[in-house]
DNA sequence: TTTTTTGTGTAGCGACCGCTAGAGAAAGTT
DNA sequence: AACTTTCTCTAGCGGTCGCTACACAAAAAA
């Protein structure tokens, strides 16, 4: 590891030009970047593209995990950090609201939008799989609310999450359609009114934020 | 329409070629769908196309108008047809659900899919329009109701309509997402008990609106 | 230095894109 | 019949796509 490398030294940074190939592929999707552009905004040629980053499909799957780990972490670190799967929604769905709207970069979510209508169908399934397995995780997190009593019982755990993602996906839309920040988040207050509460009993942690 | 064409007859039903383009770009979105899809599905050859409906852009816009009045001619119904603003954003977004899953044609809404991430941006623009057009229905419904006393005084109608066409959005990805007709039932349940009960005494027009 | 290894630039590959010229085919008109 | 009008077919235009062969440049290793 310690050890040079061997022949010419790369001229440009690998992780800036992956950022910038990120913010590419976010604001145009997959199909409409084509590799002209990319080279163009990364500032190296074709080959060195090739080189670094293997094909087209391959970058974009890289930029992929960059957006997970990046913009795209701050629904895991709700579900991870919130007490109840009300506030962990909540939180989730407030924070779509403010990075969506982000100044700096392109708005909505890369995955919801990077390749609708995509003809390369790997790419297309791949970012599929990934809106539902987004949801999924949502729904585990709503079941571990059901079993804490936090929810009334017989609460289709899968049929909240579901509904939580189509809010989701909404803001995501309506963000690039020009919404403001304080749009989205009065979309969320009236997503949450929806949200089922325990009978008084179990009922711990409820709190409606401002 | 007395007189009968001079030339060769056309060889082939417009409508129905036109219905065929309409089903291309549903599922495949604008950039996606190329004219030699186009050709192949109509059965026609390109300077047919061509001659016919002008260039690829005419066409779609042609194809959206074709589908505002058949597939998407059901929210405008809703509205037109329902005695209250709650009864016509509910059955608008009941009558998605049921659409956005229907066997025999791409699910979805074509306006929301056909033209995300599109390198053509007059389509782009074209389609961002026509949903935050279709917003702007609703919240103009949505005042109704609250000017009849549906809904409580000080209802952002605005804010409401977004949040109705957040969830209608999201059906629209979920149903592509593979999402059943029973699922998005399921979320529009959850949806509408989000929706403002104006206070037991103020309900004064709630069956004149009109 | 020379050799080896690896990155960079030019230049262009084959495939497909939206679109169309031009010749022939099929109808009405005379 | 001949002529006019309109549509259809073959073929291919210029442009862009994702991608790469090849020669050269710049570093470590010998």
């Amino acid at each position: 590891m310690a050890t040079k490398q061997r022949g010419r030294p790369r001229s440009f940074d690998r992780e800036t030009a992956l950022e910038k190939a990120l913010r590419q592929f976010w604001e145009h999707g997959y199909e409409a970047t084509t590799v002209s552009d990319l080279t163009r905004e990364m500032g190296i040629g074709a080959p060195s593209l090739y080189a670094a980053f293997g094909d087209k499909r391959t970058l974009f799957g890289e930029v992929l995990v960059r957006y997970a780990g990046s913009y795209g972490a701050f629904g895991g670190r709700a579900l991870a950090e919130e007490a109840t799967a009300r506030a962990a929604m909540e939180r989730v769905l407030r924070e779509a609201a403010a990075v969506f709207t982000e100044p700096g970069h392109p708005h909505g979510c890369l995955v919801i939008h990077a390749a609708t209508n995509c003809t390369t169908p790997e790419v297309e399934q791949t970012l599929r799989k990934q809106r539902n397995a987004n949801i999924a995780t949502f729904a585990s997190r709503i079941q571990q609310g059901v079993a804490a009593g936090e929810l009334p019982e017989g609460t289709d755990a899968a049929d909240l999450a579901r509904y939580v993602g189509a809010v989701f996906q909404g803001l995501s839309q309506q963000s690039r359609d020009g919404a403001t920040r304080e749009d989205l988040e009065a979309v969320v207050d009236l997503a949450m009114r929806a949200w089922p509460e325990a009978s008084a009993g179990a009922s711990r942690g409820a709190r409606a934020a401002g």
